[in-house]
DNA sequence: AGGGCAATGTACATATGTGTCAATATTGAA
DNA sequence: TTCAATATTGACACATATGTACATTGCCCT
């Protein structure tokens, strides 16, 4: 069998193992993050990764780095672009929600999933949760909403997230997309205009009807 | 050491095996669920557990069944008691995430790391969520609110719960009984009467102030 | 007391994983 | 073309897990 080359013309490479990792990690948990069967997947020698990492402790960490620079920044970021109204805001949040690219739902059960069995990682989900949520709140505060309800708005807003994301669900677009504006209505108390919606389906490629 | 011994006279026991599994899987996840292990922290030796199991995996699906029997059951029971507005229906669902006893989180949270590994459990998980919303949904249809409605409130609820127990945190009960009302307010869209509140702290044994 | 079964233990065969080492191959550049 | 850095490999030593066969112990009942 012939080998995928890479610009360094070797086979092997740290984010050639990364990757590889990372699949395993999202389809069936750390604990299938091995270092012999991503060997075998890579088709190279088990010891080779030893070139590029320590050892299967750091392989791990690496996988940490990679979740914690994608999922925390763009739920920040998203939660604090501009809107002309906290329904608008909320779409903006939503975009997370609906865009791989922005925030990787996969990825992050595994990590939870993972942080099940390790303490030090726990640690860094909570802080993670923390960031997120105070995120959250300041978006519903920005718009008036009184601190003990904004509290407990944006918990709403992440955690039915967050439980979406733990139900590995994989349901159509379009079935995701009808829930959107009762959605919205919950979270803000105030229902979305349709050019708003008819924006927010826009971007994400869906069409209504 | 001394043994501690069971009603049988001798120390282990199909219970036994199971109950460490059980504690395992919860700290650590299904992993962590070897017979090796388990045999130390039982103070026996590995090979006696073959007089109780077959092999790993009967012992895998006997601890499925446990969490078969035990969380979906309450939630739908729940959800069918009797209450005079939707708010108070709502505090007799919260009853759930408030007592292990009607609902166990930690395992939850486990069973569900663990589908993340194996498609037959996932397609149970699956099952149980389909259950339980439906439960939740006819609640909210009992007391009047249209189907669509229904449908995201439910899921609303039952995700938010999802996403505690995924968040895996340990808070105080004063803390998460100060943000109830106002859940209960968003869930249904109406304020929850004081004494309606008043019955529900008193039943877990938190007294408000 | 001793037979029988439930429960436990020892020894063995096997599988899968980790990490080190020394030997070897591949590449780009001098 | 030769060299050194970069990458790959197989052999070894070890650890942890599973499951089977067979021997042994401890408990209860007659």
């Amino acid at each position: 069998m012939d080998q995928a080359l890479n610009d360094t013309g070797w086979r092997g490479s740290q984010e050639g193992w990364l990757e590889a990792a990372y699949q395993s990690l999202l389809e069936s948990g750390v604990d299938s993050v091995k270092i012999l069967p991503l060997a075998k997947k890579l088709n190279l020698s088990r010891t080779s990764f030893y070139w590029f990492f320590k050892d299967r402790e750091e392989l791990l960490s690496a996988l940490v780095a990679r979740w914690r620079d994608k999922n925390t920044g763009n739920i920040v970021k998203q939660s604090e672009a501009y809107a002309e109204s906290l329904a608008e805001a909320m779409l903006n949040v939503f975009d997370c929600w609906l865009d791989t690219e922005l925030f990787d739902a996969k990825f992050e059960f595994a990590v939870r999933s993972w942080a099940l069995q390790s303490d030090e990682l726990l640690a860094e989900v909570h802080k993670a949760d923390q960031i997120r949520l105070e995120a959250l709140k300041r978006m519903f505060m920005r718009f008036g909403v009184p601190e003990t309800t904004s509290d407990v708005r944006a918990r709403t807003t992440y955690l039915v997230q967050i439980g979406y994301i733990s139900m590995q669900s994989k349901e159509e677009l379009a079935i995701r997309m009808k829930r959107i504006p009762e959605y919205i209505a919950i979270y803000t108390g105030e229902v979305p205009q349709q050019r708003e919606l008819d924006r927010f389906f826009a971007r994400h490629g869906y069409r209504p009807g």
